[in-house]
This record gives structure tokens, C-alpha cells and sequence, in this order.
RNA sequence: GCGGGAGUGACUCAGUGGUAGAGUGUCGCCUUGCCAAGGCGAAUGUCGCGAGUUCGAAUCUCGUCUUCCGCUCCA
């Protein structure tokens, strides 16, 4: 059956995934909270990430990086000259434009010399406003200048001038960046090596939207992978494939993503190659991982502006060279979506009425089991020493309330793969009938080996 | 920023000037012995906010906030 972002939201929002943010005072556009089966699910994804990349990686080592930075540290990267577009509207045919554009192209179809980098946002304005119609209406009623920059801004300590202006970072990458040497030296490893780190990042969208998918706060998995410079596609190569795979090994379907490479005039000003990894969510294809072929760009920005050295010195060799860089940024956000829109589904059953199921791989699912009794007034103690005797090893649920039916089906809902039913035999034997979610078939288990059924379920 | 929708219980919505409703969900009791059964009962509302009109406003007017969808934009 149809799956919609609706539905997903619906179930999200009722069911404790995901809240929208500061609701009792209206909202705030585009935050959302995870609630409690949120953030359980969310968590699980980025371990399950952490420990493909980073634990079980013989290559990675891990990092968790201030998310505010030297602010030169975004003049470097160019992300403070590269997002100050000074834009202006204009009223009459809505069109938009860059102030800097119109100037130049202002100045070289007249063969003057005027250069707009040098001038102020009044100057500019005012250029403008004498000698510059609108190219598209003909019209002179342009909006003020404004800037706008990716970045959100604020201000460390208590003046808030341009001094103490710092950035909250658009990216994770260059915590690593700057921090390349510090871990090369306290963990002695040689390259190939990659630094991996799950973070918040931060960038003032124009449009944001489609749920959690373009939000401006987010939460990105970036691995940086630095290796010699003739062994870049080699690597590139490497991450595509691990990442494209890991993706199927938790549930994904191999219909739902496509890869799609960058054309060489979309490739960003720092990038050998690129590629997207793509999923198809109900509201069209959206970008779940970037795998980028960095180059040196990024530390070589480094030494440019701190002095600092990032050069590599082959110890076998004795080469010495700026390792290139290869990038796979995975949005947590987005992918945990994709997990949960892949999951999700509708299933009729015989009888005609219909179930709501997440189909998420265990390892992601919020709860592993749910302890229910078949009858609750009697069964309820028994249930509950089986409940607490899980507690302390998995993440499992407790309902004794409504027909067993019906929790199977509120188990089903928030994607719980297995259902533990402590019945009368319970009492005297103690086993326990283990009910699957996606065949609803059931089988009996000894109570004690229930953690090693499901801690076998867990591997992906 | 522009255009267009929409804000009533947790959710979906009804209610167009006269005492705030339904279904779903939640909770309790009974029933129920493996897939949303049933019975009885309960709780939850500044009707987004603020002015105005009126004897009286969820309802009409104005303003405002929030949100959704398009457009603009997008490392």
C-alpha cells in the first residue's frame, strides 16, 4: 500500500519519533525533536554507522570536534567569502540578483573600470540605483542589499561586536581537517587513515523542508580519508562501494537508491569526483551521502592560512606530500528518514483490515522485544521478571494493556521485531512464545536463551 | 521576500452570531487465553494571539504570530 511523508509524519509525531520543535509556542519552522522511540532509533543508526566506519575499520580512528572553531578557520575552508553573496530583489518583477553581478556586468558592457569588490553594501546600492535598471522589468526599485551567508552567526563573550563574532560550523569536516596532525601523532598510524565524527552542523538554508530531510540544524557522519595522492580513485572507489553497501545490509532496497555521479561542471571548485548516494523518499530522489574526492584542497588551505604544516612524511619512503582526501558525508538525519520511509508499511490482511508496519532491521529498531502477558491480571508478575531480566542487556518494551492483538500491533507500528508473550505454560515451563513481526509467524523459546536469540538478530 | 491554504482536546475533523461536539487514541474496571473484539466509565479545550463590531464572537472585521504548499535560492 501507498506510503506517504503524511502518514510517516503522523506516525512519527503520535507515536513518539519525531516532535516538531517548541510546538507549545507555535512551532519553530523546520526544527524537530526526537522523542523517546526517536531518539533510541536515531542513536541506533549512528552507532551502527560508527561501528562500520570507525570500530570495525582497521583504517579509522574516531573524533568529537568543537562545533565552534576559530572563525579564520571558515576563511580558510572558504566558506566566509564563498556565502556573502550581496543580493538584492526587485520589487516590482520579484526577480532576484547579485549586486556584484550587475556591477560587473554593468562595467564591462560599458568598458569602464569599476570594481565592486572594493565598494560597500550603501555603494554598491547606490551604484546601482543611478545607473542600473532591472535587466529583467526595466524598472529601478531594488530592495536594500542583503547578504546572505550559510552560516549562522553569534558571538563568544559578552561584546557583541564583529571582534567576538564567531560561526556555529557548517560542516564537521574541518574539525578534522585542522585536527589532522594531533591524531597522525597520538596514533601513530601510517596512511592510508581516515577521521570519522558524528556531529551537529549548522547552515541558514533558504528552503529548508520536506521533514527532516533539509532542516538547518542537523547531524552529519563524515568520514575523512586521507591517502597518497596516486591512490585517490582507488579510495574513492573503496568508501562508494562500503557505503552503497552498508546501506543494503540494514534494510535499504537496492531499487530505492541510485548512485549518481557528478558531471564535471557540477563538481564543486575542490573536487576530483563525486558522487551522490540518492535515495527515493515519497516526495522525489534526495541526497543521503556525498562521496567527495577533496584533493589536498583542504589541508592545503590549512597550511596556507595557519602556517601550520600538514604535509605527511612517508616513513617507508620518505616521501613527503599533502595527503588527498576522500570525503563520504553521510546526513543522519536523512538517512535515519530513509531507514524509517523504507521501513514503513501498510499490509492488508486477511480479513480485510490493515496493519501498520516498520519493517527496520533490529539494530535500528527503538525496542528489540516487547514482554507482553497473555492475560494481564495473572501473567503480568511472571512478564515482568522476564521484562527486568532483559532490561539491563536490551533496549525492550513492557504493555500489558488491550487484547494481545492489539499490542502486537502497536509493537508492529514502532517497528519492535520480536513480541515475547508470557502465557499459562510460561509458569510452569519457562518458555515463552516469540512472535516475529514481519512474518507474524511464532515459535518457543526457554526463557533464557531469549537474549541470545535476539542479540543474534542484531548483526548486519 | 512573493502568492495561496490552514490554526477548535493527543490525532483527524464537525460546528458560520446564542451553554464547545464526534470519531480515533489514552487511562480505569469488567470481559478477553495469541493478532486492532465487546461492555461500562473517566480525563483532556485560554476554539493560535490581540484589538474591534455586538446584549452576546470559535463564528463577522482588522491586525498579528505560527505553520504547510508553491516560487525565488542552494557547496
Amino acid at each position: 500500500m501507498a506510503k506517504s511523508m503524511e502518514k510517516i509524519v503522523a506516525l512519527c509525531k503520535n507515536r513518539g519519533f519525531v516532535f516538531p520543535g517548541s510546538e507549545i509556542y507555535g512551532g519553530l519552522a523546520n526544527t524537530w525533536d526526537y522523542g523517546p522511540l526517536g531518539v533510541e532509533f536515531k542513536n541506533n543508526v549512528k552507532s551502527a554507522w560508527w561501528r562500520k566506519f570507525i570500530t570495525e575499520s582497521s583504517y579509522n580512528v574516531g573524533i568529537d570536534c568543537a562545533i565552534l572553531m576559530n572563525p579564520e578557520t571558515w576563511v580558510a575552508s572558504g566558506h566566509v567569502g564563498g556565502f556573502n553573496d550581496p543580493l538584492m530583489d526587485c520589487r516590482e518583477c520579484k526577480e532576484r540578483f547579485r549586486a556584484d553581478k550587475l556591477i560587473e556586468e554593468y562595467a564591462f558592457s560599458k568598458g569602464e573600470n569599476i570594481d565592486p569588490a572594493v565598494m560597500s553594501k550603501e555603494e554598491m546600492e547606490n551604484f546601482i540605483a543611478d545607473h542600473i535598471p532591472c535587466p529583467s522589468c526595466g524598472k529601478s526599485n531594488f530592495t536594500p542589499i542583503r547578504t546572505f551567508n550559510l552560516m549562522f552567526k553569534t558571538f563568544q563573550g559578552v561584546n557583541e561586536d564583529t571582534a567576538s563574532q564567531i560561526y556555529l560550523r557548517p560542516e564537521t569536516a574541518q574539525g578534522i581537517f585542522v585536527n589532522f596532525k594531533n591524531v597522525l601523532r597520538t596514533t601513530r598510524r601510517r596512511l592510508p587513515m581516515g577521521i570519522g565524527q558524528v556531529g551537529k552542523s549548522f547552515r541558514n538554508e533558504i528552503t529548508p523542508g520536506n521533514f527532516t530531510f533539509r532542516t538547518r540544524e542537523f547531524e552529519q557522519m563524515e568520514l575523512e580519508f586521507f591517502c597518497h595522492p596516486s591512490e585517490e580513485f582507488k579510495w574513492f572507489n573503496f568508501w562508494k562501494d562500503t557505503s552503497h553497501k552498508w546501506l543494503l545490509s540494514l534494510g535499504i532496497s537496492e531499487e530505492s537508491i541510485k548512485l549518481r555521479d557528478h558531471s564535471p561542471e557540477e563538481l564543486s571548485h575542490y573536487s576530483n569526483a563525486t558522487t551522490d548516494i540518492e535515495y527515493l523518499f515519497p516526495f522525489g530522489w534526495g541526497e543521503l551521502w556525498g562521496i567527495a574526492d577533496r584533493t589536498d584542497f583542504d589541508l592545503k588551505k590549512h597550511m596556507e592560512h595557519s602556517g601550520e604544516s600538514m604535509e605527511y612524511l612517508d616513513p617507508i619512503t620518505n616521501e613527503k606530500y599533502v595527503p588527498y582526501c576522500i570525503e563520504p558525508s553521510l546526513g543522519a538525519d536523512r538517512v535515519a528518514l530513509a531507514f524509517l520511509c523504507e521501513a514503513y508499511d501498510e499490509e492488508e490482511l486477511e480479513g480485510g483490515d490493515v496493519r501498520v508496519v516498520l519493517h527496520l532491521h533490529p539494530a535500528l529498531a527503538p525496542y528489540k522485544a516487547a514482554v507482553l502477558p497473555l492475560q494481564k491480571n495473572k501473567l503480568s508478575d511472571k512478564a515482568m521478571e522476564v521484562y527486568h531480566s532483559l532490561l539491563p542487556h536490551l533496549s525492550v518494551d513492557f504493555d500489558a494493556a488491550g487484547s494481545i492483538g492489539k499490542r502486537y500491533r502497536r509493537q508492529d507500528e514502532i517497528g519492535t521485531p520480536y513480541c515475547i508473550t508470557v502465557d499459562f505454560d510460561t509458569q510452569n515451563d519457562d518458555t515463552v512464545t516469540v512472535r516475529d513481526r514481519d512474518t507474524m509467524q511464532q515459535i518457543r523459546l526457554p526463557i533464557d536463551q531469549i537474549r541470545t536469540f535476539l542479540e543474534e538478530k542484531l548483526a548486519f
